[in-house]
DNA sequence: GTGGTCTAGACCACA
DNA sequence: GTGGTCTAGACCACT
């Protein structure tokens, strides 16, 4: 599994873990349709308590990420959550601040394009090829 | 007071004050140089208590953006903090989550880095100029 | 527990803690990746509010002296912070405090720096083996 | 003056100018029997409080170092003051914290020696002589 | 049970 | 008046 946790983060344990998921989806080391690891079998995995690894499916199939079948467990669903207005703005208001901060610290528009184009670029060329890293 | 806080947002209060602090510096609305309100008069004007503020000031004070004068209370830096490794990998892991969450819900790349740049314009436009608003 | 706080100092109860700890990880009472008693529990110990030890606790996180794990508390860091030149910088000038008073007060080269070596001596020798006590 | 204050340090004003003072009078900066500023000349040309001047000179005094003279303001005193019980465990302790902390994060004893003989040196080749500087 | 947050009120040091 | 410290007690998030 390509999941890491910093047990020193300030981060709670189910958002690290749930960040990671969604990367993993982007990235496409996790598949449309694909099944994840059961609840039990990642926790072990990772070394963390079963429900922290319950809290993290939950969230995401909330957020639309997910489908949690009884049989099956938890599974990438097909199609992915939408963007609503309640998401831009939240992404507004994150990339406000992060921009901000980013800009007393002197870094220029231009080098922070450039870090988000080579970060959306790197996505979209991994894109279902991680077997070919 | 240009702040807001948002009582029955998950993010603490002293984290959503510490934004829109770095935000009102990024903005011009917070001078170079110039006093804050005192704590005790800050919390008062937004409803919270003082050691609230006085942890947001001293979090503040550490990274660099905030000086504590003995004399004359909480002021904004005349240099702001510079952009350091520890500050560039937390960027990237963190613009890699959003650039992940938006990719999977479908915002392109040109439509993420045109949201940034509107951002950043905004900054750059208001820098010192908040008179003419 | 080997704290012994001294409520009559001029020191605050937070600094004394926190140098205590510190001796005490120079000496090996606290051993590197050894667990830390709760807040709860040292502050019961040394009969002081929670809340002050909590501060100790993060005060000493951010120099690099101990972790926060989110499932055993507190413990110390198995790599000790570097030296860094503000380190080096705050060092200097305290020694120059220092040494300029006992100079003064008519302390030779000789009797400093023999105060010092033996207090290395003590430490490298107490160094993993408190237990020869 | 060689006075130089930090507005902005954790340490109080008073006890910057007090270690300064104590540091100009082992340099040979100030020399024994040798008139100090008024308390509102030195005041005014450090740009602070003429209370906090009185504070430090009365200090001083009490620590054997000034004396003050009702018509002739503040001196240097002829004898130092002495090495007492009180002043030998204070310096103990702190050298013991310091040398814990530096122990800490590697310095050697060879290192802090090598530091503390410099700093000795250097105080014992200016005094009296910073003229010749 | 752990630390994190927030509130509240007190006292003190500093300037 | 300023911030710094300490106490106290409550609630919450996390594991």
């Amino acid at each position: 599994m390509f999941i890491k946790i910093d047990f020193e983060s300030d981060m709670p344990i189910y958002e690290q873990l749930r960040r990671q998921i969604i990367k993993g989806i982007a990235k496409g080391d996790l598949e449309k349709g694909e099944q994840l690891p059961s609840v039990r079998q990642l926790a072990e995995d990772i070394g963390i308590n079963l429900h922290t690894v319950n809290k993290t499916y939950n969230i995401l199939k909330e957020e639309g990420y997910l489908a949690i079948d009884r049989r099956k467990g938890a599974m990438v669903k097909d199609i992915m959550p939408m963007v609503d207005e309640e998401y831009i703005n939240n992404l507004y208001s994150e990339l406000e601040y992060i921009i901000a901060n980013s800009y007393c610290r002197g870094i220029s528009k231009e080098e922070f394009l450039k870090l988000c184009e080579d970060i959306y670029d790197r996505l979209e060329n991994k894109q279902g090829g991680e077997k070919y890293d």
